[in-house]
RNA sequence: GGCGGCAUAGCCAAGUGGUAAGGCGACGGUCUGCAAAACCGUUAUUCUCCGGUUCAAAUCCGGAUGCCGCCUCCA
């Protein structure tokens, strides 16, 4: 199955053909470290996760390359509000991102590089940008992307220099010779941080890193470059501008853009105060059910997160799991194997789903059929095949390598789930245990009038319970 | 004001020219002492509306309406 990718500028599915046969370089937009990340961080982290994971599982070469922007205003701002340096606010934000990311099961990307470390590269493509005359030099000392000399600025985001002067809601800065302009090298105020220049003492512009960066590591052309759709412009554009305008070559063949997680409906941000950041989330959900929310919708659809939604997540991703629980706990048995086909169904869906422009939503619809036929053929005989077992269990490493869910053991991972939140019960485990027991006795004697009241009672205090031919359990609801 | 995206059942949602995936919910059934879970079946003659192209349209084109995003820091 060939891989499908959706390109921003062209606006339709393209066929993946690397550059460079089957070394695949992928330049990923991360994070602005001046506060905790929140869940609209996640999905963008989670989206190209997921899709590194997957062309490597392709067989491609991938070096992933993703950013930390760790100077800029907002952690300039953040640190001089705290009586910190830049530099512990960026590290402390760095370190918190680490962590966040490992709850997640984001794997770290193979260069995770900081703008500061690669000021010596962006003041040289400042610099070539300037000898071209792509650049000037304000007289402060800045320097600026001058828009209006490199020909085809809009390409990327569809926009025309004249509709957006038309548009007119950019800022007139004195410095600019043109409201498009942008800046390339920040000449430092008092108390910022600086490096030496030749244009002044100063600091990197916000989108040059990123050109600098990704040149330094992945050539001149990137396979792909990814971020957020709020990126295309005036980031993605400008990286595009600098790049192409210094190296006179493409700058990105695939540009992949995921898209937003809503809370009712609007975008989920810093500004409108409307987020929530991942540490807090995830101590109270399963980071499975937070990343299987957020894979099971298209990447590029918006997402709109509630407690509804990641509730009906928790829903589908406890009956996957107890589908495998149940295959864990079955008797074995010899014989034809019924199983084989569900499974390699599944594992061809499974590829298809991932090549159209990695379509996780498809690739859990899969998982509830493949969820649905196992279901059915325990349901008809209890006992499974033993070569099916370690089959069932190649697909599901798959998932797991690849969407990075379903990595748990069904059992401890069931167990944890349907009981927290127990504190809100009034009751602890031992007490339902107790109440249990006194229910099964009643129902030995025939007495059901009291069984139902037992179980009645529990149920009102959102404790459901099972029975079977094991004994009872519990859940949580 | 400029540019772009989206609109699919009660809800979430996939589907970009060949006759509407999947999940939740609801209802009926099998199983069960009764439930729960699981499974089976039913649940959109139709994809916001109006026109057009085509043998064929949720999918393409034009228009209307609504929602969202970008144009200022954004994942």
């Amino acid at each position: 199955m060939t891989l499908q990718i959706y390109n921003t500028p062209y606006k339709k599915k393209q066929p993946f053909v690397p550059v460079n046969g089957n070394n695949v370089g992928m330049y990923v937009c991360g994070v602005t470290v001046y506060d905790m990340c929140h869940i609209g961080h996640a999905r963008s982290l989670i989206v190209f996760d997921v899709i590194s994971r997957f062309l490597r599982k392709k067989g491609y070469n991938l070096t992933y390359v993703r950013n930390y922007t760790d100077v800029d205003d907002k952690i300039i701002a953040r640190a001089n509000s705290l009586g910190r340096s830049y530099k512990e606010i960026a590290e402390k934000y760095i370190d918190e991102f680490k962590i966040d990311m490992d709850i997640l099961g984001v794997k770290p990307a193979d260069v995770e590089p900081k703008a500061t470390e690669h000021i010596a590269e962006i003041i040289d493509m400042v610099r070539m940008l300037e000898d071209k005359g792509l650049a000037y030099r304000a007289q402060d000392g800045s320097v600026y992307f001058s828009v209006s000399k490199f020909r085809g600025y809009g390409k990327l985001s569809g926009r025309r220099i004249e509709e957006m002067i038309a548009g007119a809601r950019v800022d007139v800065e004195e410095q600019k010779q043109d409201p498009l302009d942008f800046a390339l090298w920040k000449r430092s105020k008092d108390g910022e941080p600086w490096w030496d220049s030749p244009w002044s003492k100063g600091r990197p512009g916000w989108h040059i890193e990123c050109s600098a960066m990704s040149t330094h590591f992945l050539g001149h052309t990137l396979d792909i470059h990814g971020g957020g759709r709020d990126l295309i412009f005036p980031h993605h554009e400008n990286e595009t501008a600098q790049s192409e305008g210094a190296f006179g070559a493409e700058f990105a063949k695939y540009w992949v853009h995921n898209g937003f997680v809503t809370i009712e409906g609007e975008k989920m941000s810093k500004s409108l105060g409307n987020f929530m950041t991942i540490r807090e989330l995830t101590k109270e959900v399963h980071p499975e059910i937070l990343r299987l929310l957020l894979i099971s919708r298209h990447y590029r659809s918006p997402i709109d997160f509630s407690k509804d939604a990641l509730h009906a997540s928790q829903l589908a991703l406890v009956r996957f799991y107890e589908m495998l629980d149940r295959v864990e706990k079955s008797p074995l048995r010899q014989g034809a194997s019924p199983l084989g086909t569900v499974i390699k169904t599944f594992s061809e869906n499974f590829d298809e789903a991932m090549c159209d422009d990695f379509n996780t939503a498809k690739v859990i619809a899969h998982l509830h059929d493949l969820t649905t036929e196992v279901n059915r053929i325990l349901d008809n005989d209890p006992a499974v095949v033993s070569d099916d077992i370690p089959r069932l269990k190649a697909a599901m490493s798959e998932v797991s390598e690849i969407l990075g869910i379903l990595e748990q053991d069904p059992a401890p991972f069931l167990e944890t789930i349907k009981r927290s939140g127990i504190s809100d019960v009034g009751l602890s485990g031992d007490e339902i245990e107790g109440l249990i027991e006194q229910r099964n006795a009643a129902r030995k004697a025939r007495d059901f009038k009291k069984a139902d009241e037992i179980r009645d009672m529990l149920k009102s205090r959102g404790i459901q319970l099972k029975d079977s031919s094991e004994g009872t359990t519990w859940e949580k609801v």
